[in-house]
DNA sequence: AATTACTGCAACCGCAGGTTG
DNA sequence: ACAACCTGCGGTTGCAGTAAT
């Protein structure tokens, strides 16, 4: 169901993600936000692009996603709003709370598209999700949202990084707090591995990315 | 049991618009 | 005013799982 990862000739890693780097990823999110995705990457140990880093946050890794089915309301909602907006997942997502854009259109374009009966039942109960029960769970989902984030203590992760610059004199420090960061984030059981190497400055190696990511 | 067709969804690509220097 | 850079959006693709033959 996912593309088979690979690395590009840039170095860059494609395809799917593996659940080390989905920690490395979300531990970093939490801990310094995501200010400048393009940068990200390489604070966070990870050898994506920062428009993957992104996709893989905003589709999946975000606190407050709502994964499977899709409810009546949810469904009658999106084509609502679709006879009212058209294609603009974006938008139509912004009221669907825990839903993502990639995934609504998904949705859309796998189950809606063929169902244009549905544009005509009922409206008053999408009215109803809308002005009540949405907004409940839309503030709701913002607070987790907010919780998992860790907002209230989190500055601007580059900034911090560059204030904090006097203490970290080398990549190999740098590297040591984001795999404390990965620790934090999960379970006391949870083994994870570490590189036994600087991952900064050694040089890539094929038979890096073989064992440490599609070893599973 | 083997093969083919279909489905769902994660991920990629290219572009537009906004921001910065 | 302009160019370079960055982010976000929508369209599209790749592929594993499942159903149908």
């Amino acid at each position: 169901m996912v593309r088979t990862p690979f690395i590009d000739k840039n170095g860059i890693k494609r395809g799917a993600w593996s659940e080390d780097e989905d920690n490395k990823l979300r531990a970093f999110i939490q801990k310094f936000g995501h200010p400048n995705w393009r940068q990200l990457p390489k604070y966070a140990g990870l050898m994506r692009c920062g428009k993957s880093c992104r996709l893989r946050w905003m589709n999946y890794l975000r606190p407050g996603l709502k994964k499977g089915n899709y409810s009546h309301e949810e469904e009658e909602l999106i084509i609502k709003l679709h006879n009212e907006l058209g294609n603009r997942w974006s938008a139509i997502a912004v009221k669907l709370p825990g839903r993502s854009d990639n995934d609504v259109k998904n949705h859309w374009h796998a189950h809606l598209k063929k169902r244009p009966s549905l544009t005509n039942t009922n409206s008053s109960t999408s009215e109803q999700f809308t002005e009540s029960s949405q907004f409940d769970s839309q503030n709701h989902d913002q607070q987790s949202y907010e919780d998992g984030y860790n907002l209230s203590n989190t500055i601007n992760g580059m900034d911090w990084i560059e204030e904090n610059n006097n203490q970290i004199k080398t990549m190999e420090q740098l590297s040591s707090i984001n795999n404390t960061l990965v620790e934090q984030s999960l379970p006391n059981n949870f083994q994870i591995e570490t590189f036994d190497f600087n991952f900064w400055s050694e040089p890539l190696f094929d038979d890096f990315w073989t064992q440490s990511f599609f070893s599973q």
